[in-house]
DNA sequence: ATTTTGGGCACT
DNA sequence: GTGCCCAAAATT
């Protein structure tokens, strides 16, 4: 039984239920039951159990249920009540991304397997042993599971056997069981393991992060420092204060790729790997790391965006590395954005928090310079080297030959460091080998079933995908059209041809390519890593994933193919996206010894991002950008948020849409673009329209749209989603 | 979201 | 009357 604030003996509590068609219920607690607000509870629902966390029931309106239609609950589940701070981070999440409470719970209890409690299971792991009898597929399997130790089902999936066959090696005595405590504890980490000589610069940032982190107040910093500068070595400080003072620190990654080299440099300061979080865990990985994270044990987390949710004991600290990066904002489901979160987060309980960055956010600039961030600032490469050189190459004047798209000027460039011994890295954000495929005899394209996009041909892995839905097919010797053999022919760039013309022009030269195709494992990121380390790779061919976090002293040249990709298709954000990507590939280039150069390949020399980009005028940039924006009444000076409107079926879809535009609100600081067919008019099967809003600063948007959507219904096929501050335009 | 219910309808 | 399908209602 709890108490309620003035201690009147409570028997009944409202829960939030993990479903968003479910409103708010009321239980009661049975005798003896100890229940308090955020406690996460298992409740009868019908016939079945469901989970819930125990709220304050003026915080969470429902209908009145009399006392006697309520039905008891059926105990507490072993872990940590939800602290007062998370449940309003809910709720404030909840409401700023007009998304369900339900929604957001889920992300915070995001492993089921955690709230079962302590328990141990049984992994295997090869004996040593030989099978008596010996078969492809227990070699197969013996193979692929060398090191590996899980349960059957996952190692069944390591190695792409049957659970069967596994089973079989595990009679055999060739797989031992392991009895492993679900809950082993963390290597830890130490503050002072290997405390590096810091710049006079770095050093100021440092012990103004150590002095915020020692203070336990609200401090949001933003630590702008140009690529090379040494933000990570800088804000490692500030997490070993929150070592030291024994608070928990998250550090928030745009991409899991880039953990691998983050992870290194972690283990080198502070002795210990940090607790990992991303959405690729294993069940029982992810099981151990929530609760480690719930009851304190953890002391680092270094995770994607999702880890923002997690139910940390004693939260210190939260850094955003990479806090420009447009994958901090979720693009389905809650569409939050992980950086403006943290923020909101570190508020709530009271810590500081620190966006790092060589090319913030206008946004986080706009805060900083308004004074709501504190703006630290490092200016100069670490151990003295420069900032590359960048010149550009008219790709209208120095036009490559049919079928190639390296440019006379990047070719000599390449030759050139070549013979030096030195590396080059050529940046084109397409995976694959190339974005379109047509028949010449009768014009067909190959498009996705599914998505209004074209297949990307993959010719490394004979496949036509589709990168929306991940739909993918065989290419076909003949065009499914016309039948004619022969006939099918490959439009347009991606890296994986890149790397095909670099091997043509440079025989002798070691490509190598660095794509999501190629390092989809960190055993593969590190591999590439140390062969780059090593000087056994003379040009890297890559797509967004090499754009940060790489550090190799010997690559001097950095060549951008298409500077001009990015800034098509009429993405709000786009002019600001190709600065940063251009920005922090550029970045690659000259961070050892010897300085970089970077040659950007573009149409439009002209255009103010790439001639700001070839000037080095990255103040230039920011203020052309702001006063655009300003203009277009976008952030940080008005506010954008889209409705989409989707369905299996189009008329559906299109009738919904129409409806909501019917109904739109007549506002004077609220306009209402649209209905209209979303870019991408069909995705994973589901037809899409959608409604833009652009509001000025002043209108409370979510409200506008609460009450706005909140009125209408809509057939069970159609999903309304609601995009606040959206990044995506498609 | 999931389960139960109840109405309408064909068939016996 | 019985079985079956589907839509609507209830779930605390």
């Amino acid at each position: 039984m709890w108490r309620d604030h003035i201690g009147h003996p409570m028997n009944r509590v409202r829960l939030l239920i993990f479903n968003a068609a479910l409103g708010p219920l009321d239980y009661k607690v049975p005798e003896g039951m100890e229940v308090v607000p955020g406690s996460v509870v298992v409740a009868p629902l019908g016939p079945r159990q469901v989970t819930g966390i125990v709220w304050e029931e003026e915080r969470l309106p429902a209908d009145s249920v009399p006392d006697s239609k309520l039905r008891p609950l059926l105990g507490v589940l072993p872990v940590p009540p939800l602290k007062a701070e998370l449940r309003r981070l809910i709720e404030w999440t909840a409401d700023y991304y007009c998304a369900p409470m339900a929604h957001v719970a889920r992300m915070v209890i995001s492993s089921g397997g955690a709230l079962k409690g302590a328990a141990t299971m049984t992994e295997y792991r090869l004996s040593g042993g030989m099978p008596e009898r010996m078969t492809a597929q227990r070699e197969l399997a013996m193979a692929a599971l060398e090191g590996e130790q899980a349960n059957i089902r996952e190692l069944s999936e390591i190695a792409g056997v049957s659970e069967g066959v596994l089973r079989g090696l595990v009679n055999q005595g060739v797989l031992e069981p392991v009895e492993v405590d679900c809950d082993r504890p963390y290597p830890r980490a130490r503050a002072d393991f290997d405390v590096p000589e810091l710049e006079p610069e770095q050093q100021a940032a440092a012990d103004r992060f150590v002095e915020a982190v020692r203070e336990q107040e609200f401090a949001p910093f933003l630590l702008d420092g140009v690529t090379g500068s040494g933000k990570t070595e800088t804000y490692f400080e500030a997490i070993a204060a929150a070592i030291e003072d024994e608070r928990q620190v998250l550090v928030l990654l745009p991409e899991i790729a880039l953990t691998e080299a983050f992870l290194r440099r972690f283990e080198d300061r502070f002795g210990a790997a940090p607790v990992l979080w991303h959405s690729s865990l294993k069940a029982t990985e992810r099981r151990r790391a929530w609760r480690a994270i719930a009851s304190g044990e953890a002391q680092v987390v270094v995770g994607a965006r999702s880890a923002l949710f997690l139910p940390y004991a004693n939260l210190g600290l939260i850094v955003v590395d990479e806090a420009h990066e447009i994958s901090f904002k979720q693009g389905d489901g809650v569409r939050y954005n992980a950086r403006d979160i943290a923020v909101m987060r570190a508020r709530f309980e009271q810590f500081p928090v620190i966006l790092a960055s060589a090319t913030p956010a206008l946004e986080s600039l706009h805060m900083a310079d308004t004074g709501t961030y504190e703006k630290l600032v490092l200016p100069s490469r670490f151990g003295g080297a420069t900032l590359p050189e960048i010149e550009t190459i008219n790709l209208l004047e120095e036009k490559p030959g049919s079928q190639s798209w390296l440019a006379a000027p990047l070719v000599e460039a390449l030759k050139d460091r070549l013979e030096k011994g030195e590396q080059s890295l050529l940046f084109l954000n397409r995976r694959g080998y190339a974005p379109l495929t047509l028949c010449r005899h009768c014009g067909y394209r190959f498009q996705c079933p599914n998505c209004s996009a074209w297949l990307v041909e993959h010719r490394l892995s004979r496949r036509l995908a589709c990168h929306h839905c991940g739909h993918e097919t065989t290419p076909p010797e003949t065009c499914p059209e016309c039948g004619e053999p022969d006939c099918l022919v490959a439009c347009g760039p991606g890296v994986e041809r890149i790397a095909d013309e670099v091997a043509q022009i440079l025989p002798e030269a070691r490509v190598a390519m660095a794509t999501s195709d190629t390092l989809n494992s960190p055993e593969k990121a590190a591999e590439f890593i140390a062969m780059a380390e090593a000087g056994e790779v003379d040009v890297i061919v890559g797509t967004q994933l090499v754009t940060k976090g790489f550090h190799f002293p010997e690559l001097t040249l950095v060549g951008v193919v298409d500077a001009d990709l990015g800034l098509e298709g009429g993405d709000l954000r786009a002019a600001e996206r190709t600065y940063q990507q251009v920005a922090q590939v550029a970045g690659r280039a000259g961070r050892g010894a010897k300085p970089g150069k970077v040659l950007i390949q573009t149409r439009h020399p002209e255009a103010p991002v790439i001639a700001a980009l070839a000037a080095g005028d990255r103040d230039a940039f920011y203020e052309a950008e702001t006063e655009a924006r300003r203009h277009a009444g976008a952030p940080p000076f008005g506010r954008w948020a889209a409705i989409i409107v989707s369905s299996e079926d189009e008329a559906e879809a299109r009738e919904a849409a129409n409806r909501i535009g019917a109904t739109r609100p007549h506002l004077d600081d609220v306009q209402v673009l649209g209905p209209a067919p979303a870019p991408l008019a069909l995705l994973r099967g589901r037809y899409r329209y959608r409604l833009l809003l652009n509001a000025r600063r002043s209108a409370s948007l979510q409200d506008v749209i609460r009450a706005w959507l909140g009125d209408l219904d809509f057939p069970p096929g159609v999903r309304v989603g609601v995009d606040i501050d959206p990044y995506s335009f498609v």
